[in-house]
DNA sequence: AGAGTGGATAATGTATACAAATAGCTCTGG
DNA sequence: CCAGAGCTATTTGTATACATTATCCACTCT
């Protein structure tokens, strides 16, 4: 990870994510070089790299920007993630194993420290719920399946909208992940499924409303 | 398309599923750039849209090789397909316009001419079925979802045992597609989504068997 | 005034040279 | 004969210069 292009790709994935590059932003090779502090070269492995995570995309002629998601774009994310994550529930139900139970336990008991704060702390919760997903896929064995979810689970508009999530709405997470838990300790890969594909939908739920509410604010601000 | 790196993604890619790069070989930048006559920075870039396209892994070195996909790597794939699509053609039925189903309907009999010559068209018929449920993707909608899938359902390797298909297995997709077209002309998208789940099954059996068959005769041969 | 053309500007594509890192081999010591 | 250290050859990473292409703007011609 000491390599330059490694640097640069986290360099600029945390300027994507954090806004610094806001949505739809021109990102110039040679501004990114310069702002880096290495050459064109790594910059632009870099770019084919975030490009594939889909946080970059580029034109036809061959220009790159950050990638704007649209709303329905959102959609067909959270939408891939329900029927995807469900049937990954539902198989982890059935393979579940004490260990991996005890991490998804803690997991999200993390989440709980993070929500309780007077000022919830979002990253905590974030980073929890990563952890929290990312277990079930790992149980549920495919891990091309896991990999292909993962680029889509922590795309930049969840991240950026959790932000706006209200207070019911990680506590609701927190208890519905609780729900899960008591159906994999059953073993019960239905009842597994069917709160996965729930949980999955509310959460979009929550996206749309924070999202609908922060085009408000934008447009009222102009 | 003219680019040096497009000339080289497509030369290699071609390199890889026509086999003249067995799987599993080492790619060699500099090796690949002097027979694409091209210096090695085209052929970088087109190596890490070949990694994204899962048609070369590299290792933690960095170094790369031809993917080689184990059979439960394939079985994956194909798991991931029955899902999504099932999904996309439940949806596609609901939406289905007359436009779509002269589309899927041409796609079909291009199929079936392919199908009935002396010596089957594999590559008509290869092309028949992309198109086919291609149209069903873009109806159900989502281009994100498409997009993705297109990746893993024209992966090499399913193109390169698409030749081993025994006659019957041809037949019987061509059936199963026949269905499916009942299924979207009826507007039942349960009926649709059910016949897909169990037509990318029985492709995923037909694979597993003209490759058990594959491994025998190579063994044979050693 | 508007459409279209031309050239200046900015951005990306490509080649090449060199640096760094990895893999494979040989040689030594036990 | 095996294990391990060190060297060599191979391969990839990075910087830089130059070529190519796209964009933008001013200017002309109708």
């Amino acid at each position: 990870m000491s390599r330059a292009s490694d640097r640069a790709f986290e360099a600029i994935r945390s300027m994507i994510l954090s806004g610094e590059l806001p949505a739809g932003a021109q990102v110039v090779e040679e501004a990114l070089a310069e702002k880096c502090g290495v050459s064109r070269t790594p910059v632009r492995d870099a770019l084919r790299r975030l490009e594939s995570d889909l946080l970059v995309v580029r034109t036809d002629t061959q220009r790159s920007f950050v990638a704007d998601w649209s709303l329905d774009d959102v959609a067909d994310a959270f939408e891939l993630r329900s029927i995807l994550e469900a049937e990954a529930a539902r198989r982890a139900a059935d393979q579940m194993t004490e260990g991996a139970l005890a991490r998804i336990r803690d997991a999200n008991r993390q989440i709980a420290d993070a929500i309780m704060k007077p000022v919830p702390d979002v990253g905590g919760f974030l980073e929890g719920n990563r952890e929290f997903h990312a277990v079930i896929l790992e149980v549920a064995g495919s891990r091309r399946l896991a990999s292909l979810l993962g680029t889509l689970i922590e795309q930049p508009v969840v991240w950026r909208t959790a932000h706006h999530y209200s207070r019911e709405a990680l506590h609701r997470s927190h208890s519905e992940h609780d729900e899960l838990i008591a159906a994999f300790a059953r073993r019960d890969g239905a009842w597994a499924k069917s709160i996965m594909t729930s949980h999955i939908l509310r959460a979009y739920h929550a996206y749309a409303d924070a999202h609908g509410l922060t085009a408000e604010f934008q447009q009222a601000a102009e």
